[in-house]
DNA sequence: CACAATTACCCACAATTACCCACTAACACA
DNA sequence: TGTGTTAGTGGGTAATTGTGGGTAATTGTG
């Protein structure tokens, strides 16, 4: 389980270096073998060790092709998703395309989402963040988050 | 069950001494293995052990994750969850991202709040327990509250 | 087939962090 | 009130991590 925000400096060559303290799990899990693609609803970068894609994507794939809504999640998915290796240094080369297409340049959040990590431009993270926590407030609860202590 | 307020001074480091009354539950507990997150109603932070996130975590990534008020939980409680060490004093080291989310420099608080610690940075709780001590007069109770005997 | 652009691999330095040690303050007990 | 013990605080050092950049290999393009 991934977890936790970290603030990372993309290289000019446009790499990121994956913070140690993940670096063994995912050499564990997938042998560094990474795929990266896009969030459909914010501007922002998804990355899963390999064997979770592959259940997404089968997933995905089992959806009725017919759909407009599954082929539109397909395309947007399975089209953008990008096969990364970690270097010797536990880096990540982003594909230029999704660099842009997260505006990311050189200050970027990494944060850990349970089985995936998300990727976003540092400023697009601070303001989406604080949408977030205005909009938490008051606002109708799902019956599941009712229940929910924390 | 942790309780209690703690007046706790930061290091130049940003490490927190933990008051040694709570190191041998915490030792016992949970190995010194603890997660520090954010609150998202107040500028505080939430220390868990491992076991109680644990249980938290659980419970968040089983929400479905479509729904976007879901998400944006998920978003900010793990995305901002820090795995933590007591290192050889019952010191944690504070992440400065957290730091600067609670607005932590020097003077804070460490609250005991059962299951759970809360920081807070010192001036900012004080006005908020101000704040609360107001509030709670002439406010309607919840029925649960009502038949509360304290 | 030659050239340009990109990518992979490697090395070097800078910054951060973890770990350790030392000092001071607080407290308990005699 | 003195003494011993524990807690709190500060900081030094070594190892690890983050960052930058060079060069060779590979790929794409004309």
């Amino acid at each position: 389980m991934f977890r936790g925000v970290n603030q990372i400096n993309l290289d000019v060559k446009g790499r990121m270096a994956i913070p140690a303290r993940y670096r063994d799990q995912i050499s564990v899990q997938c042998a560094g073998h990474l795929v990266l693609t896009i969030d459909t609803e914010e501007r922002c970068l998804l990355l899963y060790p390999i064997d979770e894609w592959d259940i997404i994507q089968a997933k995905i794939d089992a959806l009725p092709s017919l759909n407009p809504v599954a082929r539109r999640l397909q395309r947007l998915l399975v089209g953008h998703a990008s096969d990364l290796d970690m270097d010797s240094h536990g880096r990540l080369l982003i594909p230029a395309l999704l660099r842009d297409y997260a505006g990311l340049d050189k200050k970027t959040i990494l944060l850990g989402q349970g089985r995936k990590f998300e990727i976003w431009d540092e400023s697009n993270w601070n303001t989406t963040r604080d949408r977030y926590l205005q909009e938490v407030e008051g606002e109708a609860l799902p019956e599941a988050l009712l229940n929910l202590s924390l």
